[in-house]
Formats: structure tokens, C-alpha cells, sequence
RNA sequence: GCGGAUGUGGUGGAAUUGGUAGACACGCCAGCUUGAGGGGCUGGUGAGCGCAAGCUCGUGGGGGUUCAAGUCCCCCCAUCCGCACCA
């Protein structure tokens, strides 16, 4: 055995023989319990960040961990290869996104290699290839024919000086990345997915998820947004025109003061034919950003279009505003206002003078709108036959009336919008429509599948290229010239099934059902946080589609799910003479001055400016702090940054990169491979005789059993690996205390080496690896089991009381494990320091909590 | 703005069910080892007071519940993530 750890030698043949023996390559085996291992595949973009280091390691950790407990562990990857960066790089390089898409996914395979994580690379999948994206195509036109698909208008951002679609990311404060040209909103003619059918099943079904985080689940339920309320009709005055309105507080209909409707409402238009300042207006509005964010933090404004509406209760007429905050894609286009009881009609209202009338008061005290709205829910007033009611009272009687009359019902409603699928870009899946030239849309015949998208392009930067050769589109259907569909897929449609493709992931179909069903649902996903509501929301609503079209038999993709924080990195700038912030890498920075307690008072950058130091903040490009995992992979091996990944921080949180942290991850594995040499070096041991070890032997054997159940309770339940992590670390210092002088100390020893390899095996596998075979076990350790704990062990013949007094710690005794409450008082009251705190005193109370406190109440 | 989270020593974090606050590690300090650098080993390290034993304070801020609060409740502050065309 080598005396020095050496991990790029270790580690280079450890993955060598994964390879050479296809280790982690599995197959269906219905003798053996199935645990479907899935970290969110990588977008290809160039490198490994230390993001994708984080959520491959965590993966890693649990499938090696399953392994160990003898599982048929399916741990497959894969690249999620269309986007919006390719297009970008491919105009900077001058290449075409194909190239510089295949080239980066060989690149980073290498490194994911490197990292040893145990992926079964015969399922390797990239999305950009038609092999894959046909069978989306071609369920997609499945989706057409269940009447899941439509088309309607729907606003882009649009750059009239370029002529092209931006994504929101292209736009830099209202104006072009590309020529600074003030960005417009137009309306153009979009496929979209009905997930709005499903909002009620993907909402009432995130009560299955037992094992998701609460976070994600609420954020889900919010972002579904099931409201119940009533939608009513309301007439134009002097016209034969009505228009729809919805509200979740119908109890405050009676103070209806005004309505506002979206600029581009057909009334709105209408009314602006001889109105000059509302035709302004709504050209103004054509052009506002329409994200929710923007939408909320912009100033609301509005114009008077100088009709009235009817209350549909009252009969009273009120005016009609258009207003900048309503928008016509979203509900009905109009809201009713009730400026006394919601804030942001009350600022409104406020703002241009229009009346506010109270409806609604506490139950006990007096309303006093005076400063700002009344929003609780209250009692009803001035507002005829409804008085005296409360909301819900007040909802059905309204509802009752409403419904009577014709003028209005009860409805629920979701926050949740159809799924706008269309992208005016290259470098996604084509969308599968065909125009035909009497001018029916059909979806492509399934002959005719797949749509390929051309590689061998040149990308001018603004038109998609199968947007620019007009030749693309023509085709053949039905014996008819037709014209393809030249917009290409929303890049989450990819990501959405791609975890059922790993299944069978050569199928001459969408999927094999039977090994889909073998492998689904995921056991244990996990991702970044950021994908709460968009992607995870996706990935549900498609295996209920792919249910339903009876490929699947299960409701839900994932079981489990782990959601994992960012990772953070210092970051240092100076200011050049321009007085702009020039960022510095943090490899290019010396630290010159620390306080007395280690904290960054002066550094530098190899040129010798003088550095700010921000902080830790999220590794990124624009602040220069991202960390190379290859470079730490070199400079300290793929052990110790998986090591220290998992160590420094539980998943969730985000973690701070700390290179003096790593350079403890590796001196940790260091001594462990040291104590182990050392051990190996003494030649082989003799047999574990438990009964004859004395007591500082058991105890010592108890520490090991205990952690044994620790780490595997950390792994498993808690997914707390830093904790397992320190738990070894401790054991490791006692470990490296023991005694070898006797034979049965060396076996202790022997046992204690061969349970740490195996503990720490799912997070640094090469070196677990190499010491398990160096131990004198003959299998490979990916062939062996988990440690079992030997109860006998644990069992623990004395415990340790806190004694309190009052609350606070006066002493701490230790009593016989089968000790009853009165030897503890007895033992307790008899502490120095209790009888000092107890002295003159009154005992009031005691309380114990069996074989961990004992409190004394005295004054 | 809305929705979700986070806040504990000099630093990352631990405290799993309301029961010893600071495990484990980094950093720092002292000592030993080596020819220096580096590395290794041993010990110390929340703050204040004290020769010491020990005492008091202490988990973003303010209030509350409890024998007991980092943990539960109410209010506030700061930071981060998401908001539908980045992935």
C-alpha cells in the first residue's frame, strides 16, 4: 500500500475500471427493489460550474448509498442541448449552435467523469438530437388530437429596428441587448398547451407529495392560485354592449365606484376612435413590459373613456377607465374597482378623483378609510338587502341573486395560464404544424416525423435561419403544398419527459412502457430551487399526459425531491480610471492583511491594484468569482471537492466557497488514508472476539456502532451529509487515539476501518474504493453492503443527567442507565452547585425528562 | 408589488420531538518537530468580569407563551430565490 494518498493516481484507475467494467450500467430486475437516482440534466454550456458540481455529488452520494443497500440503482444523465446560449455563441465564434452544442457536451462528459460520478452513460441522452425531440413532436400532435393544443395571439417582445422576437433576457431596460432600439409589445399567433385543464389535478395531487419540501409545495399552490369567486356581467351604457368582469370579493360589489379595462379591450378601442388622449394612451400601453414584476412596481395610470356601465345589482352607472395594470390576455380584460376596500384601487381612485364608498366595516369598531383601504372581511353596509351580512353570506346571497337574474356565476379560477409553447427561434425542436395552401392548420403527418431541424446553418444574428430560407418550410401533405411551422418548442418541453426517456432511452417510441413503468416514478430528484414552479410544475403536468395517453401508470414523476442552494464565492473589484468596477478572479487574488481574527483587511491582484472585498456572493460571470472545478479537481482530486461539497454546507443552504475549507476536506482524507496505511502496515488481524473486549474497548465500539446508525440516518432520512460527514471525522479522532497494542485492539481497529470506508463510500468513492480492496477485502466495494449496526453494541450501561436549577445548568451527573427519577433526585439535589442555587430557597417543582434532565423549580 | 426562504462565535455550520447553545471543520494563538519555506503533531479559542473556582450575558431587532425557547406565537429589519421567452 502507498504511505501517501495519492488521488490523481487513485483516482484515474478507480474510474478506468467503472468504465472498463460498466459498473453502473443496470437493466430491469424485478428480483431486486429499483431506486431511480436523477439529478436535473445539464444546459451544455461550455464547462462544469460548481452549481452542477453541487447537485451531481449530492446525486451521487444517494445513488451510491442506495447501491450499498443493495438496490438496482438507475443513475442516468443527459444534456438539455437546445437554448438560447448556443444561438449567442454560435454568432460570437462564428460557428453554428450544433458544433459548438456537441463539442461542449464531449467536453463536460469528460469532466463529469472526472468527478466519478456513477452514471449509466448507455442512456445518454441529448435532447437536441432528433432521435430524441421526434417523439415530442410527435406526442405533441397527439396532445392536438386529445384537443390539448391551440393557437392564439399572444404578445412577444419585438425590436422594430432588428424585426425579430427578443427574450426577455435580450431585453436590457426596455430597449434591444443588440441595437438599443426601445422595445415593443406585438400580438402574434402562438401554440399553446391546455395545462389549465390539469390545474385542478396538479393542484389536488401535490397532497401525495409527502416526501417534496413544504416550500415547493406551497409555492406551487400559490402559483396554481385556485381562487373561487363569481364572475358578472356588465352593461354599456347607451349601447347593446355588455362585458364580463370576475372578483374573489363579490361581499364588496356594492361599492363599485368605477371599472377599469385593458387598453386594448375592444371597448377601450372603440372609445379612443375620437379621443386623442386615450388613442395615446393606448399606444403607450401597447409597449410596456408585461412580466407580473413590472406590472406590479409600475405607476398606474389610467384614462377616462368616457363610457358608463351599469351595475349589474345597483343599476347605478359608473365610468369606464383604461387602465395600464389590467391586461387583455389575462381573466376577462376588466376588472370592477372598489377603491374603499382594495389599496390598489384606493391609490387610484385617489389619484384621478374618483369616488370611494364604503360597503364593508370591522365587526366591532367603525370603518375609517381615510388613510388607506379597508381589506379585511367584514360586515356589509350601504349596500341594500345584502346589510348586515358577512362575506360568505354575503357571496351566496349575491351569487343567488346574480344567477337568477342572468347576470353573473359562481366560478373558480386559476392564476395558472395556458403553456405558451412557441419560440421564434433556431435552435429548438420544430414545432410539428403544417399550413396547408387552402389554409387549414394540421399537425404533421406522423410519416412524416420527425421535423428535422437543419444543423448545417449560418446564423446572421437575428432571423432564424429556418425562418430565413423560405425553401425550409414548403412541403407535401395530404398531396397538398403545405408550409411548416417555422417557430420551434418552449426549451422546458424537452426537459419535461426527458427522465421517462432515460428508461428506454433507444425505444423506436416515445417510451417502452414496461420499463418505464419498472423505473417510474423517480425515487429521488434533485435540482436547484429555482425550478419551484416553472420546470417542476412542467415535469408534473407531462407524466400526467403521458398517463393519460397510457404510458405511464403512475400520477406523479418524482417521489422525492431535494431542492439544493446556490454556491457563493468571495469577490474582489478595483475601480480603473474610468472609476468602473473591474472584477478580479479570485484565483488572481493575494491576500495581503488579515485582522487578528483572519478577516480580509488588504488584497491584491497580480498586477498590484488594490482590492474591494464585496463579500461572498453568487459565483457568476459578471462578478468574475466563479471557481473551476477542474482546477480543484487538479490541484486537489475529485475526493476532496466532493468532500468538501457535502461538508461545508446541508444541501438546501447555499454554500460559501472557501479554499482553506477545501484544503481541510483533503487534509481529512489525508489522515484517513495515513491511519488506514498505518493499520495495513502492521500486517493482517485476527478475529473480532466481542466478548472479550474490556470497557474502554466497548466503548470505543459503541461510538463506531453509533455512528454507523448516524450516518446512514443522515444519509437516508435527513439528507444532512454534512452531518454524516462529521460524524465519521469524530469518530476518526478517536480512531486515531486507539490503542494497537493487542490483538484485539487491531481487530476493533479492522472493523472500525473497513465500517469508515463504506460510511464514506457514496462521497469520496475512489478512496473508499482503493482502501476497502488495501484492507484486505477481496469484492469490490460497490459489491458489498452497508454496514449494519450490531444493537448489542450500543447499548449504553450508564446515562448522563443535566441538572438544572431553574432553568439554567447547574450540573451534570452521570446514573445507571435503568436509574429511577428518585436515585436522580437524590443524586441531583446533592450537586454543589444545586445546593448553592437552591440554599433558602423553596423547591417549587421538579421536573425530569427520563435519562436526559432533571429541572428544580426554586424561589 | 406578490409568493417562498434565510439570519447562531472571526468564518462555514451543529443542536433531529421545546430540554447541556456553538458538535465537526476553517481561521487565529501558543508549544513541539524540521535546515528555512511548507507540512505534521499537541493544546487553547463566544463575549464580559475573575488569580481561580465560578458568575453574568449571548442565536438579526422588539414583545409574548413556558419549569425550560435558536426551536412555538405576534410585530419589525436585512439578504437571497422565483414571477410565466435564461435554463
Amino acid at each position: 500500500m502507498q504511505e501517501q494518498y495519492q488521488p490523481s493516481e487513485i483516482e484515474a484507475k478507480v474510474q478506468q475500471h467503472w468504465q472498463d467494467t460498466k459498473t453502473f450500467e443496470v437493466t430491469e430486475d424485478e428480483n431486486k427493489e429499483k431506486f431511480y437516482c436523477l439529478s436535473m440534466f445539464p444546459y451544455p454550456s461550455g464547462r462544469l460550474h460548481m452549481g452542477h458540481v453541487r447537485n451531481y455529488t449530492i446525486g451521487d452520494v444517494v445513488a451510491r448509498y442506495q447501491r450499498l443497500q443493495g438496490k438496482n440503482v438507475l443513475q442516468p444523465i443527459g444534456w438539455d442541448s437546445f437554448g438560447l446560449p448556443a444561438e449567442n455563441a454560435a454568432i460570437k465564434n462564428n460557428t453554428a449552435p450544433a458544433p459548438w452544442t456537441y463539442e461542449n457536451i464531449d467536453y463536460m462528459k469528460n469532466q463529469l467523469k472526472m468527478l466519478g460520478f456513477g452514471y449509466d452513460w448507455s442512456r445518454e441522452i441529448a435532447t437536441c438530437t432528433p432521435e430524441y425531440y421526434r417523439w415530442e413532436q410527435w406526442f405533441f400532435t397527439k396532445l392536438y388530437e386529445k384537443g390539448l393544443v391551440y393557437k392564439k395571439t399572444a404578445s412577444v417582445n419585438w425590436c422594430p429596428n432588428d424585426e425579430t422576437v427578443l427574450a426577455n433576457e435580450q431585453v436590457i431596460d426596455g430597449c434591444c441587448w443588440r441595437c438599443d432600439t426601445t422595445v415593443e409589445q406585438k400580438e402574434i399567433p402562438q401554440w399553446f398547451i391546455k395545462i389549465t385543464e390539469y390545474a385542478d389535478e396538479l393542484l389536488k395531487d401535490i397532497d401525495q407529495l409527502d416526501e417534496w419540501p413544504e416550500q415547493v409545495k406551497t409555492m406551487q399552490r400559490n402559483w396554481i392560485g385556485r381562487s373561487e369567486g363569481i364572475e358578472m356581467t356588465f352593461g354599456v351604457v347607451d349601447s347593446e354592449e355588455t362585458f364580463d368582469i370576475y372578483t374573489t370579493r363579490p361581499d364588496t360589489v356594492m361599492g363599485v365606484t368605477y371599472v377599469a379595462i385593458a387598453a386594448g379591450h375592444p371597448l377601450a378601442e372603440k372609445a379612443a376612435a375620437n379621443n386623442p388622449e386615450l388613442t395615446d394612451f393606448i399606444e403607450e400601453c401597447k409597449n410596456a413590459d408585461t412580466t407580473e414584476a413590472a406590472l406590479a412596481a409600475m405607476e398606474k395610470k389610467g384614462v377616462a373613456t368616457g363610457l358608463y356601465a351599469t351595475h349589474p345589482i345597483s343599476g347605478k352607472q359608473v365610468p369606464i377607465w383604461a387602465a395600464n395594470f389590467v391586461l387583455m390576455n389575462y381573466g376577462t380584460g376588466a376588472v370592477m374597482s372598489v377603491p374603499a376596500h382594495d389599496q390598489r384601487d384606493y391609490e387610484f381612485a385617489t389619484k384621478y378623483g374618483l369616488a370611494i364608498e364604503g360597503v364593508i366595516k370591522p365587526e366591532d369598531s367603525e370603518l375609517d378609510i381615510s388613510e388607506e383601504a379597508y381589506t379585511e372581511k367584514g360586515v356589509l353596509f350601504n349596500s341594500a338587502e345584502f346589510d348586515g351580512l358577512t362575506f360568505q353570506a354575503a357571496f351566496d346571497a349575491i351569487d343567488a341573486k346574480l344567477t337568477s337574474e342572468g347576470k353573473g356565476k359562481r366560478q373558480v379560477n386559476f392564476r395558472l395560464r395556458d403553456w405558451g409553447v412557441s419560440r421564434q427561434r433556431y435552435w429548438g425542436a420544430p414545432i410539428p404544424m403544417v399550413t396547408l395552401a387552402d389554409g387549414t392548420v394540421v399537425p404533421t403527418p406522423e410519416d412524416q416525423l420527425p421535423v428535422i431541424l437543419p444543423e448545417d446553418v449560418v446564423m446572421d444574428g437575428i432571423q432564424s435561419p429556418i425562418k430565413a430560407d423560405k425553401e425550409w418550410a414548403k412541403t407535401q401533405v395530404n398531396g397538398q403544398e403545405a408550409f411548416r411551422e417555422t417557430d420551434t418548442f418552449d426549451t422546458f418541453m424537452e426537459s419535461s419527459w426527458y427522465y421517462a426517456r432515460y428508461c428506454s432511452p433507444h425505444a423506436d417510441e416515445m417510451l417502452d412502457p414496461a420499463k418505464a413503468n419498472y423505473w417510474l416514478p423517480v425515487d429521488q430528484y434533485i435540482g436547484g430551487i429555482e425550478h419551484a414552479c416553472m420546470h417542476l410544475l412542467y415535469f408534473r403536468f407531462f407524466h400526467k399526459l403521458l398517463r393519460d395517453i397510457g404510458l405511464v401508470n403512475s400520477d406523479e414523476p418524482a417521489k422525492r425531491l431535494l431542492t439544493q442552494g446556490m454556491v457563493l464565492a468571495d469577490a474582489f473589484y478595483y475601480n480603473n480610471e474610468k472609476g468602473a468596477r473591474v472584477w478580479v478572479a479570485p484565483s488572481d487574488v493575494t491576500v495581503q492583511e488579515t485582522d487578528e481574527k483572519g478577516r480580509i483587511l488588504k488584497a491584491v491582484d497580480s498586477e498590484g491594484h488594490e482590492l474591494v472585498y464585496t463579500g461572498m456572493s453568487k459565483m457568476s460571470k459578471s462578478k468574475n468569482n466563479g471557481i473551476d472545478p477542474q482546477e480543484m479537481v487538479d490541484k486537489y482530486g475529485a475526493d476532496t471537492v466532493r468532500l468538501f461539497m457535502m461538508f461545508a454546507a446541508p444541501p438546501e443552504l447555499t454554500l460559501e466557497w472557501q479554499e482553506s475549507s477545501v484544503e481541510g476536506a483533503h487534509r481529512f482524507i489525508k489522515r484517513l488514508w495515513k491511519v488506514a496505511h498505518d493499520h495495513v502496515a502492521k500486517g493482517a488481524t485476527a478475529q473480532l472476539d466481542v466478548k472479550s473486549l474490556d470497557a474502554k474497548q466497548k466503548e470505543l465500539r459503541r461510538e463506531l456502532h453509533k455512528t454507523i446508525v448516524k450516518v446512514g440516518d443522515d444519509i437516508e432520512r435527513r439528507q444532512m451529509f454534512n452531518t454524516a460527514i462529521a460524524s465519521v471525522m469524530e469518530l476518526m479522532n478517536r480512531l486515531q487515539k486507539a490503542p494497537t497494542e493487542t490483538q484485539q485492539d487491531r481487530a476493533l481497529m479492522q472493523e472500525a476501518l473497513s465500517s469508515v470506508v463504506r460510511l464514506l463510500y457514496p462521497i469520496i468513492p475512489h478512496t473508499s474504493f482503493s482502501l476497502w480492496n488495501e484492507l484486505g477485502n477481496p469484492e469490490n466495494i460497490e459489491d458489498v453492503r452497508w454496514p449494519e449496526a450490531d444493537q448489542s453494541a450500543l447499548v449504553e450501561e450508564s446515562k448522563l443527567i443535566i441538572v438544572q436549577v431553574n432553568g439554567k445548568l447547574r450540573a451534570k451527573i452521570t446514573v445507571p442507565a435503568d436509574a429511577t427519577k428518585e436515585v436522580v433526585e437524590e443524586q441531583g439535589f446533592a450537586e454543589e452547585g444545586v445546593i448553592k442555587h437552591t440554599e433558602g430557597k423553596t423547591v417549587r417543582k421538579v421536573i425530569y425528562v427520563p435519562g436526559k434532565l432533571l429541572n428544580i423549580v426554586a424561589n
